[in-house]
DNA sequence: TTCAGTATTAGACATGTTTCGAACTTACGG
DNA sequence: CCGTAAGTTCGAAACATGTCTAATACTGAA
């Protein structure tokens, strides 16, 4: 049956989840997420569900062919917005998607 | 047993599916995209996974306190990027989410 | 046909995004 | 302590987006 009450949608949430949306609307950004999330990434070594890498944002950087501020800038945007995170030690550089907002993204697309 | 393959993610497919998450990226049209995936739209009567709306762009004009020729615009963008369609009939606009599109993109985020 | 209501288009403007190069920081190794 | 390699920050240029108003087009009713 259909439910007839309202869902409570509010505008913080919308902002919200609007700014994750904002992150992946950008092919650059797209592509290197969907390579951290598929671990398909350069130097990657899977550890559980952190992905480790090294030298990853310069790898990126030729693989894109950007500038390595560029790439920086869009791995700001992604950790920004709460759709990745970053651990440095050392010399390496830990990286992973954030794998709750990502299933709550899938969840407001109905998943 | 994890897939050692790259998968095939095309340079095509990454920049179509970058422009469906940017017709999503603006508080606005996620809200917009939201009301009517869920059907909670004004006017809304449900028929299969078609919503039929009244004056839905000028209800929404109200609602969110846009000119009606920003939402315009805003609902150009989410039928252009592939998201929605709409159907005239006279005074009556029916207006469906493409299921499809929003599965893909669901996938695309590990569902 | 004319009117009222609704949607679209065109043009304009302020703001935001993407990108770069240059300068700066950090970490390791000799 | 110095050099190298990787990232970050800053400022600027080019481009895109969100929004408005005004003008235009479409629809059903009087």
């Amino acid at each position: 049956m259909s439910n007839t009450e309202k869902v409570p949608l509010s505008d913080e949430l919308v902002v919200d989840k609007a700014k994750q949306f904002k992150a992946l609307s950008n092919p650059h950004r797209l592509r290197i997420f969907m390579d951290m999330s598929a671990c398909l990434g350069p130097g990657c070594v899977v550890e559980s569900d952190v992905g480790q890498f090294e030298n990853c944002q310069r790898e990126f950087s030729e693989q894109l062919g950007l500038a390595p501020s560029t790439v920086s800038h869009h791995f700001k945007e992604l950790r920004t917005a709460g759709l990745m995170h970053m651990r440095r030690e050392g010399k390496k550089v830990f990286v992973w998607v954030d794998g709750d907002a990502v299933t709550e993204l899938r969840v407001l697309l109905g998943g």
